[in-house]
DNA sequence: GTCTATAATAGGATAGAC
DNA sequence: GTCTATCCTATTATAGAC
């Protein structure tokens, strides 16, 4: 606590993106100043352009980061299968991922327009590859028959839209466990696609 | 264009929230300056605090009046019937409200955390009592026994997240007519609660 | 690697002339 | 009702000491 000078690289690196991360996600990019992310690392304002060259990366970086994360993690769930088993699993490992990091998802999807064009268009991409996952997946299952959906692009959107919502009015220690909900809301998945 | 004074405060007023939503819902409550929106407007920023005590209040009546709009207009629209004709009349309802208003969309789900409390509670106040609405036809369905969900409070959360996404990456003259997107919506909505 | 100090700019809000 | 001018505070980012 009383120390105010010394070297803390492999220490104050990752503690700068959890700040910026956690004060982002409460009150916004524009809203946070450096200096409050600084504070919150327990360094000064200057300290902080040691881990980022401007606020700006540092939004980058942690957007980038949850999508990299959620690219790899969905790559290593190797959901193979028939239409149906797919479908289960990609809503489970939505839920499951999301869930634990309310703030990234926060801030992945409000500060999107924060992003300058080059970063906007970056992380776009990983979106769209997110989402073509589970399009491809509805493709199947309309291929197998097992599922009626009007449109697999509108019920991609439609489907995402309602998981992740999930992630924006849950709260630890509510009225309902979490393997309760996941239930609920692949009974919800299951039958808006079903014949 | 010329004219740098004179009187049109029923003119200057509106002015002021729609440059103020169109601004802030581009680019962020907190990224928005005055100044910027009184350039939109036209007027110089001293001019901005005849119409608003502070930049709060500005986006407080914003969301406000959206709310107030959309309780309004879910009254109006009159939903009576059986469950399933409810469910379908507030389907239609919160698409034809919601689509044409992106922008009051967009802030009234970013901003919510640069409310101060007060403010807040109130926005949230509201919100709730158009959530009750759809959760109370989905109740009567229950009892009806035409829809099967497991927790409705959840149900209400995941359609009405389901139906709001809609409005975050529509786009008028894509590659779907309304008409066409709201009879997906409406499958998805139907199946997903049904026996 | 972190500090202090500071440059350069922009912010919300107000006062007083017109 | 709007303008200009200004107060006061806060901002991002950098420079140089330690």
């Amino acid at each position: 606590m009383a120390r105010k000078q010394g070297s803390h690289s492999e220490i104050t690196g990752p503690r700068v993106l959890e700040a910026a991360l956690r004060l982002i996600a409460r009150h916004g990019y524009a809203a946070v100043s450096m200096r409050q992310i600084a504070a919150e690392v327990g360094v000064q304002a200057g300290a902080l352009y040691n881990y980022t060259p401007d606020k700006q990366s540092l939004l980058f970086d942690l957007m980038r980061h949850h999508m990299v994360e959620l690219l790899d993690a969905l790559a290593e769930a190797d959901l193979t299968g028939d239409a149906l088993s797919r479908l289960k699993g990609f809503t489970q490992f939505h839920i499951r991922f999301h869930l634990p990091r309310s703030d990234q998802v926060f801030v992945s999807y409000m500060e999107l327009r924060n992003l300058v064009p080059q970063n906007f268009t970056a992380i776009e991409t990983m979106r769209r590859e997110y989402e073509d996952a589970l399009e491809n997946i509805l493709r199947a299952g309309e291929a197998e028959g097992v599922f009626a959906v009007p449109d697999t692009r509108v019920a991609t959107m439609a489907l995402i839209a309602m998981l992740t919502g999930l992630s924006h009015w849950y709260r630890e220690g509510g009225r309902l466990a979490m393997p309760v909900i996941e239930q609920i809301y692949w009974d919800l998945v299951r039958k808006s696609v079903a014949v």
